[in-house]
DNA sequence: TTGAAAGCGCTAACAC
DNA sequence: GTGTTAGCGCTTTCAA
């Protein structure tokens, strides 16, 4: 590693001249501070990182804090928070907790160190269950700022980002309503998540809301440990009459669009069908599955935005909101309308 | 953030005393051990991590180079090196390229000026195809310490982690061959890496090498912007006795099984599948199906455990070896016997 | 048993 | 226009 020191030698200057010299500071002459840029150049001289973060008290590091990479709702969230983070110049250190308060607070402690500026954070569902929070109000008191997306607590104060999960359902709902169905069926593997919770509510809401009568709320609750295609079966063969379903996760839309497939409905005839997912999961069924897609990408990289602005604006104490991004209903082959 | 200075200055002692008390240096004595270990837990004393670094020389931070972490392959080798990492006391910067050579260039440039000690690359699908390695031998100039894995080129000199890609196929169509299966198909998005490379001539040459007669390859490659539903449907299609498919990516095999049963076919009775990918994808699918596991995350903290060793010993000048993690055949659906 | 001082690589206020 | 110095937080050698 080619330090400052070594081309203030070989330049025979000093080392404070070869620093202003690259900055092109206009105390340096113009002939010094070409001279020094060449050499610079040639051994390719690279500011040391760490001796600039020491210096100026920041690390330009995020700490990103996700439960689980293979969600893709997360991934996606992460490649939108480094393309921003990359954007801004900053760089990201990211710790999978794997849905464990544990490995949560582990990594937290680990990092409120100096290694980061600040952090964005998706609690673990451990987290969110026990509602154990002082590993996060410890940041608060450290005046280390945070944001946090998608699973959101309430008790934290700080700056969050969300789609609109209830106002998504409620909509998606609305839609099957108009259409005349009848018998509107809610699966979901994430009823204990906020987000679930939050969509769970927003279908019943619109069921109840509804003047149409005879309308009722029908839900399947899997657990993330059963078998997802069996218990699917099994809720379809026991309520042959659904005409719509909201998978309320991003993978058993997909699933229930096989299953049903299977056993021989035909789709969007018999059952229109929608999932909070994305494109590419979107194409693993026939017929494709509609989705609501909740801009991961774009959750990502607004976190990234909002933490930016509060590390550049630290002294000013602003009042915390949480931001919500739009969702897309984005209307695939299980929705096409069958009139 | 409470330094040493500071606890130094409430107990009225020198700075290096209290540098010593923490770390429980004999100089010390035991009186000042245990007044210093008690203000620095009452004030929840964190040693500065960026200072360590910079005395030490080293960050306990390894640079993780991944294309694209939608690809479960990647989220999951991600996840192990994550895992192991934290076990051996490092932390992980992730830099995600997207596939694309210059942001592999930008992220590896970036981290190379001591923000890291080491690396673990996947190259992008760019960097494979156009064979621009100066990126990665500037690393080796550098004496930075770097680990290969999945997409590994042999260009560049260091250690390498992969599964045996080439066996794996071999070991697939041999069984398919075996089976006395006769028009045995390769469906592959992903010729143009490597792995995607070394699948296909595996599979090529254990049918070149059988004494079946009349056993021919047959191919379906795709690009990643075709619509992969209606190329294997039209794959189908054009060879109606396909009795068995193998596909290379963690994708396709999915979605020929859906294409398959919604044209009639009996599976596995009509046609056996495999594909290269897990558990979750497996279930996607309706018969399930069986995969090639790639060990992923097995991979990932071999990695990780190999880079570790190498900044250990950064003096001895080991030879460089490829690390071949063995490959698993899950049965699932798709390939029960139909005998 | 404790403290002073140097130094990791850098910037910046302050001399000269 | 260039150099000296101090200091970011820490460890470690050497002195007291």
């Amino acid at each position: 590693m080619i330090t400052l020191k070594n081309l203030a030698e070989r330049l025979n200057v000093s080392i404070s001249t070869v620093s202003k010299a690259l900055s092109d500071s206009d105390e340096i002459s113009k002939e010094t501070i070409s001279r020094v840029k060449k050499l610079a150049g040639e051994l390719n001289y690279q500011p040391n990182r760490v001796a600039l973060s020491l210096k100026q008290n920041e690390t330009k590091t995020i700490g990103v804090i996700i439960p689980n990479i293979l969600n893709r709702f997360f991934a996606m969230a992460l490649y939108g928070i480094q393309n921003e983070a990359t954007k801004l110049g900053y760089s990201i250190i990211t710790c999978i907790t794997n849905e464990q308060l544990v490995k949560e607070q582990e990594s937290i402690s680990l990092l409120s160190n100096g290694s980061v500026d600040g952090f964005i954070i998706a609690v673990s569902e451990e987290t969110l269950m026990s509602s154990r929070i002082e590993h996060l109000q410890t940041l608060s008191e450290k005046r280390i700022p945070m944001i946090m997306f998608d699973r959101n607590l309430n008790d934290v104060e700080c700056n969050k980002v969300i789609i609109n999960d209830f106002k998504a359902a409620h909509e998606v709902t609305n839609m099957f309503i108009n259409r005349g169905k009848k018998q509107i069926a809610f699966i979901s593997t994430i009823n204990d998540l906020n987000v679930g919770a939050l969509r769970r509510i927003g279908y019943e809401n619109a069921i109840k809301m509804s003047v149409v009568p005879d309308l009722n709320p029908m839900y399947l609750f899997i657990k993330k440990e059963d078998d997802y295609q069996d218990l699917i079966k099994k809720f379809l063969i026991n309520n042959p009459n659904i005409d719509a379903i909201i998978a309320a996760d991003n993978i058993t839309g997909t699933i229930t669009v096989n299953v049903a497939i299977n056993m021989g409905y035909d789709i969007p005839k018999n059952i229109n069908l929608i999932g909070f997912t994305d494109e590419v999961v979107s194409n693993l069924s026939i017929p494709k599955l509609s989705y609501i897609d909740q801009n991961a990408e774009t959750i990502g990289e607004n976190a990234l935005r909002l933490l930016v602005n509060e590390l550049k604006n630290k002294d000013l104490d602003n009042a915390h909101s949480t931001l919500k991004i739009p969702f897309k209903i984005v209307h695939k082959e299980t929705t096409r309308s069958s009139i």
